[in-house]
DNA sequence: TAAAGTAGAATGAACGTTCGTTCTGGTTTT
DNA sequence: AAAACCAGAACGAACGTTCATTCTACTTTA
């Protein structure tokens, strides 16, 4: 059974659907279990439409990943603009982060989660990406105005938001009891605690009534 | 050129020889970029001698995959014999897993990077594996005991050793700067800052005298 | 002690299948 | 009419795997 409506389609909502379609299957078999032919198949499209919109099998992987990575950007630049002190906006990330997770787990587990120097051997790491390199961005801003303890750069940035990361992994494995969500705001005090500066981190309560 | 010695073995040698090999590839290129001609050819041996002593590709990925996870399981039951508090395990933890990304950069990038579940479909999410049931159950303990703060197991797992792992995938993708080992007081004490009671954490000095 | 026998480790050519890709011929759009 | 788009049969290289055979080390027989 199909994912994707049966009507015949042409230019570029054919070409929507092979990127759906390629999405659904890499990011539950992965790149190297599926074919061309599965995804024609799933698809309900011809070889050859497949081969017209992308070339060949790796550049459809790569227009489908820039694809996903420049929806998460905008999420992120979304919550950069939005927020304006170092601690919302690392909340709106984790926030961002885990409603992505749940609401798109296809989206995140193929960005996050395959390999993809495998399969486009000639892309830089995902850690070099733009959605990462804006959390980094963000952890440098927190230490200049001194919401963040000086520590090195990659040591806050990996604090701040791997826990996060981690969780959103384990959400994606299925091994999480209740659902991601749930895990917010504890995730959100946890890692601020990590990375902020004595003063501006709660000593002995964890309630805080006031926006700064 | 190939990186093992080129006499001509047999039995447990030949075994050894083959997983080396496979490690290196598998670790490098990834599993399905790899034959099992390549192996063959860089390990000496012949397609008929793999055959023999793994009986498959798949079974040859998951006899090294185990092989690796109980090295480092040693590893982490090792520390945690010898520290008995909850930070001095949790610092030991970190510092195992820097000091093996260092020194055994393969090993960790087959079993922290690698998607066994593409190619070991049956296997279980390397989260559910035993080296990381040891890092939750110290995190449990640390709750217990009330050196860690009573939030969900979960977040105060990931939080506690998510940014250390992060940290070891830069490392691993070749994006950090300094060698990862300069990162490890730093890193350990933000890990700890992030889950530690309000009373058993710095408030005010960074500074802490620890023998290296 | 030498010869014959035996188990199983090692070998590599060959096989069937799958895969990514190409190609040719048709259809739709402009 | 030209250009863009779609269809799917056909192709060839590469892959994991098999299997008949050879080789090696050890045991038994004479």
């Amino acid at each position: 059974m199909s994912t994707v409506a049966n009507k015949k389609l042409r230019g570029e909502g054919l070409r929507q659907r092979v990127l759906e379609t390629a999405l659904g299957l890499f990011s539950t078999r992965g790149y190297f279990n599926t074919s061309i032919h599965d995804i024609r198949r799933e698809a309900d499209v011809s070889i050859g439409s497949i081969y017209h919109h992308f070339g060949n099998k790796e550049a459809l992987a790569k227009a489908l990943y820039d694809d996903l990575l420049e929806r998460m950007d905008a999420g992120l630049r979304e919550v950069m603009e939005r927020e304006q002190d170092c601690r919302a906006r690392c909340d709106g990330i984790i926030a961002f982060l885990f409603q992505a997770a749940t609401e798109e787990p296809r989206t995140m587990r193929f960005v996050l989660e395959s390999r993809h120097r495998e399969f486009l051997p000639d892309e830089p790491p995902v850690c070099s990406s733009q959605p990462f390199m804006r959390m980094r961005e963000c952890i440098e801003q927190g230490i200049a105005s001194g919401e963040v303890r000086p520590i090195e750069i990659p040591v806050a940035a990996t604090a701040a938001f791997g826990g996060a990361i981690r969780l959103v992994h384990l959400h994606l494995d299925g091994v999480l009891e209740q659902p991601l969500l749930r895990y917010l705001t504890s995730m959100q005090d946890t890692a601020w605690r990590a990375v902020a500066t004595d003063s501006s981190n709660p000593t002995s309560n964890t309630i805080k009534e006031t926006e700064e």
